[in-house]
DNA sequence: TCAGTATTCAATAACTCAATTGAATACTAT
DNA sequence: ATAGTATTCAATTGAGTTATTGAATACTGA
């Protein structure tokens, strides 16, 4: 009876080599850093290299290995490769991935206090109450991702205004009312770093921590193109 | 102005090689039978040793990978070490990680197709009807996982019949009514096995291709202990 | 065709991981 | 205490991964 022994054993290693492919892809901070920023929207080698301060052979490299895995595509367009997202479903899969990190690796909220936690910039946003406060025009989100992200996909009624543009375009925004600036997601630099730049010339801002994918997913609308 | 070439680019390394942890994790496929075993309840470090035929050191190397990710806890309790999921969003994960493989690894449905789709065994089955028809006694659900498993979760009013047992306690099993039988989940042969067998017998069996963590991820209730 | 640019490939060296082995530890029951 | 069992540890070996480098390829526009 060394039938239980082995029930589909060689099925079984098949199937886990397979689900292997998925997780030794993630399995590289690297890999994870550009999956995050194909999550924002699709990019070509290059841009993804600077972003990342990467050289680009191996940057392409890493693209390749997470395109093996099927988690992203790419298409040739003239000189640029550009890479995207293979399906909407890698987006959740990145989300549910960040969101067990985040609440089992207590060390990634203490590198997140010591980083973002500053100046009391963690109070939560009520969601469902800023759509209603844009639409009165109570309120103005700040998109302050780099332009080709905002294009990609943008919480509608938001202003893009890429972080390093904000201080010399300090001029466009209102002093009085509330200013609301989002970026990547709960774990980006860029709306910490601008929501302390207002603060600090007398604006009144607060940081929203969803970035798109996370606003998407919570069933609010996402408008797409240069226009808010 | 080299500010912008590298924004928070320790906080970013940082954090992406904290959720690399994870990814590292899952980069193993013994390592994710050894996850996807634990989906379906707690376990000694022998008897995943033995259901997955690796070597007992092995095996706790392997749980010991894991649990400094904390995707399980462990808990000694005399001789034994019961290890265990950290968190039901662990089970979470793992289905999404799993839905992405099957949808993206066309390897995956490749694989599956050769071992598991025989005889049409994969007519899909409305989980509600089910939950109804098991209510008027117009069906039978039968889980052929080791009895431990259908401890620690089943279907309600499912009858636990372990694959090796199904043999020679096939006179409890009507002959009119129509069977289900439920496994660990959509990768697993116990039920594929089971329907093949009941089949050749004259019984009227199906296949319902969801394990007990899809069952109530889908919200159905899920009982626990010794009765149906 | 040629120069120029974006990307990929191939080879390498440093590093990390997986499975095995045998020994050590932790605990229970006698 | 002692024997016995479950688990973990430490050391080893071979395999696999990462980043780097320089060359090759793919394409555009003159």
């Amino acid at each position: 009876m060394t039938r239980t022994l082995h029930t589909g054993r060689s099925f079984k290693d098949a199937i886990y080599q397979q689900f292997a492919r998925i997780g030794k892809a993630v399995a590289s901070p690297r890999r994870l850093e550009l999956l995050d920023l194909l999550c924002q929207g699709p990019r070509t080698v290059e841009s993804l290299a600077q972003e990342t301060g990467q050289s680009v052979a191996n940057t392409s490299q890493h693209l390749q290995v997470l395109r093996a895995a099927r988690l992203l595509t790419a298409e040739r367009a003239g000189l640029f490769v550009t890479y995207r997202l293979a399906g909407g479903d890698v987006s959740e899969f990145f989300r549910t991935f960040r969101r067990v990190a985040e609440s089992h690796l207590a060390d990634v909220n203490q590198v997140t206090r010591d980083f973002l936690d500053e100046r009391g910039l963690m109070e939560p946003v009520d969601r469902q109450a800023l759509v209603e406060r844009v639409r009165c025009g109570e309120v103005t989100v700040l998109d302050v991702r780099p332009r080709s992200e905002y294009i990609a996909g943008h919480i509608p009624g938001a202003v893009s205004v890429p972080l390093p543009e904000l201080k010399r375009r300090l001029a466009e925004l209102p002093h009085r009312r509330e200013i609301v600036a989002y970026c990547r997601g709960p774990f980006c630099v860029l709306a910490v770093e601008a929501v302390k730049m207002l603060r600090a010339r007398g604006f009144k801002a607060v940081r929203l921590e969803d970035g798109v994918p996370d606003w998407r997913a919570q069933g609010f609308r996402v408008a797409a193109g240069e226009n808010p």
